[in-house]
DNA sequence: TCCATATTTCAACCTCTCTTGAAATGTTGA
DNA sequence: TCAACATTTCAAGAGAGGTTGAAATATGGA
């Protein structure tokens, strides 16, 4: 996870639709959620919610996979933590004491 | 800090310059820098750092205050630090255990 | 007051992103 | 193989964001 990386999620993150996907994904969890699921509960047609799957999954925020007609999403734990490491550990490294003006509990980084 | 909120904050870091912007005024701590120095580090022009500084600025993620001719910036540890609540609270909030796919330490948020 | 310094604002231009509907691709079951 | 389903790809248009140089604003000192 490199600056790149982390500028594409950020920008990948910082879009309404795509927001409100990946938090309807984390809520499914392992189960994830078809792109006709997630189109009908973004309430956007197909094309718009695929546009912005691909988006996500592009940077690194999501995983697709085939299951016979449907492609299945889920949130890719993997990339939304690396993006979470790389904003905290930029924080913690050069200001251990920034946790505290952040209102996270404290931890080591 | 509302989705709308986390949506500017998030686009705002999604750029290279503004990221670079960030990590530098993090390094100033307190101490903060001026336009002009900020502008020399990123060895851009006064007006590319202003444009910068300002869509910074409004999405609450640095502070600004006159010091004589000067305009002095800071990191905004509150603005920041809403942002990081935000990510990881949606992430645990709905799943506990994704601190464990994140590679974070264990904390209760 | 006048000048130099520090920074922002503005307008113009270009590029990138988003949205839409239509067409194309891939998959399953009759 | 054909029809229905699930999803993506494509092209076109609208809109948002980034860069630039010039002009405007604000401050402090001679």
């Amino acid at each position: 996870m490199d600056e790149k990386d982390a500028i594409a999620m950020l920008g990948a993150l910082s879009q309404e639709m795509r927001l409100r996907i990946i938090r309807f994904l984390i809520g499914r969890g392992d189960d994830g959620a078809s792109a006709g699921e997630i189109a009908e509960a973004m309430d956007a047609i197909s094309s718009k919610a695929s546009f912005h799957l691909s988006a996500l999954e592009r940077a690194g925020l999501i995983t697709s996979e085939r299951q016979s007609r449907k492609i299945i999403y889920r949130v890719s734990f993997l990339g939304l933590g690396g993006l979470l490491s790389f904003i905290l550990n930029d924080c913690c490294s050069n200001h251990p004491d920034i946790r505290e003006h952040c209102g996270l509990p404290n931890f080591e980084c």
